[in-house]
DNA sequence: GGCAAAATCACCCGAAAGTATGAACGAAGT
DNA sequence: ACTTCGTTCATACTTTCGGGTGATTTTGCC
């Protein structure tokens, strides 16, 4: 989770909103309730409710959320290729693809052209290219099926 | 989670008795307190104070915790990715892919261009691309990469 | 708040890939 | 002899790919 320095402080702020309207509706309360004999305890007992609230409220926006892991063992098919996995791990660190790289070579191994997955991807083509060529340049290849065939040489792709 | 019915019952006896204590302590607040002239005040700004405190530590304790799961896939490695060799062998038959195909879909594989691939087959560029073009009608694909795809999900191609 | 990396998009240009069509040749089978 | 099929090659054309450059926006991090 990622705030910008606005939301960051979105609580803090809505806090100090609630608490100044709070003030005002005490100090209404405050001037319609003293005509009345057992105003103060009814006056103690609403802001104690409404703080009561307010405490809950915030509680439960400010809590930050338990993480919980939940380990599933789901049956993955592998192929028995040797694999030198230091030496692929070592190519890997090298190559050091992102994210969206790597998204587009899996697209790409599966056979769609760049103009399919721009609209796989909601991008422009420009930027598939860009991807593209960045990545061939990671991998050290010239096209698109030796970056294919690289990918599937060292376990990157099915 | 099981509470045993005392137990699930905790936080609002918890409650109730923090409560009556807090009755007390606002009673002798209140004796304590009238003397001065902002006695007022400083009595509900306390109390505002307390159960915002306490409100915050009610919605602590009853709220279920906020729990987000993270699936990790935990790979369980089985022999041999199972294929459906009849379904296979009436695709190939299908197919019927001539030698010189093959023998194209096979460097295509491997990353080759088709300049390249005439080279090493020492024919035509030209040749080439009649290759190409026919084995993708035959394979039914539009694209390199989708023959490549699909003639190793195939098993044509190792 | 500012920096660096990643992601996004655009334009141009040449290379490669793919489509369409036609044609020549030889081997195999009837 | 004739047909069929695979292989070979060519020309012309369209589409896709890939390289190069530059720019803006988003995001992660200190």
């Amino acid at each position: 989770m990622t705030l910008n320095p606005l939301a960051k402080h979105k609580g803090t702020i809505l806090y100090g909103v609630a608490l100044a309207l709070l003030i005002f509706l005490l100090k209404w309360l405050e001037w319609r309730l003293v005509i009345f004999d057992y105003a103060l305890e009814l006056y103690v007992g609403a802001i104690a409710l409404v703080f009561t609230g307010l405490g809950i409220w915030l509680a439960m926006k400010l809590t930050k959320p338990k993480v919980e892991t939940v380990v599933i063992e789901k049956p993955v098919y592998i192929e028995k290729r040797p694999v030198d996995a230091e030496a692929v791990a070592r190519e890997l660190a090298r190559m050091d693809l992102s994210r969206r790289e790597l998204e587009v070579l899996e697209w790409m191994a599966q056979g769609l052209s760049n103009q399919e997955i721009a609209e796989k991807l909601f991008v422009s083509l420009n930027t598939i290219k860009t991807h593209t060529s960045r990545l061939f340049e990671k991998m050290d290849v010239k096209r698109r099926t030796q970056a294919i065939e690289k990918a599937k040489r060292l376990n990157i792709i099915p």
